[in-house]
DNA sequence: TGCCAGGCCGGGT
DNA sequence: ACCCGGCATGGC
């Protein structure tokens, strides 16, 4: 907790997520799995130009053609069929209303969320954090990687463990969920990155860097 | 220019 | 139960 005030007195609060209705939310977490921000704000971008960002249109609409939309988030076909997918789910459940299938508890939205093929447990938590405004902590590389660099976990413990580790030590409160992720992937990017960790540099200095982790951590 | 970016699935051991 | 290749674009 102390970490927390340390990083959010250095970084100040970073205001995500960065996507306005909980749609858009939700299609930016499918679209940015293993890709860079940058990337998928243009992929969005062409479907809100092109007035696709809507649950019954992104299920009718023809899959080549969305491939198409949201090539500039890269592994664009499988992405398509990842966003049909979950938009299928709520079409076919709740009428496409959000309303209605965000209104159940976390543990039941985020299994919901699970069944869905292409929507891992990363996806998972964003959608229910982010979207849906519900506390549940989001594990993503760079927390994996700033919790490792600290030693505050091992190197084998799984996304699960991770997400308890913060979920046990913190009070169900979605603003500082909200604001505690984004928060390491802040120190993720400017100072814990692979190959080039900046440790003396950085706000959470508690450490020195173990040269015997592998590069990419 | 090669490496990286807010994962996840499916097939093979 | 792991392990690994595949998926793809744009920026530095």
């Amino acid at each position: 907790m102390d970490h927390y005030r340390t990083l959010l007195d250095a970084f100040g609060p970073q205001h995500w997520w960065p996507g306005e209705t909980p749609l858009e939310i939700m299609v930016g977490a499918v679209l940015t799995q293993n890709t860079n921000w940058a990337n998928v704000e243009r992929a969005i971008d062409n479907l809100k130009h092109t007035g696709l960002l809507d649950v019954e249109k992104l299920v009718k609409f023809h899959p080549a053609e969305l491939a198409e939309r949201i090539k500039p988030a890269g592994y664009f076909n499988i992405k398509t069929k990842r966003l049909q997918n979950l938009m299928r789910f709520v079409w076919r459940n709740y009428d496409g209303d959000l309303d209605r299938f965000f209104n159940q508890s976390v543990a039941a939205l985020r299994d919901q969320l699970l069944a869905v093929n292409g929507i891992g447990p990363e996806t998972a938590d964003d959608i229910v954090l982010y979207a849906a405004g519900k506390p549940s902590f989001v594990v993503d590389t760079y927390t994996f990687r700033v919790m490792l660099r600290h030693h505050f976990i091992a190197q084998d413990d799984d996304y699960d463990a991770i997400k308890a580790m913060f979920e046990d030590h913190l009070t169900a409160d979605v603003p500082l969920f909200n604001e505690y992720h984004a928060l390491l992937v802040a120190v993720g990017k400017n100072f814990c990155k692979p190959r080039n960790p900046l440790c003396a540099q950085c706000p959470l200095n508690v450490y020195e860097h173990d040269p015997n982790l592998p590069e990419e951590f």
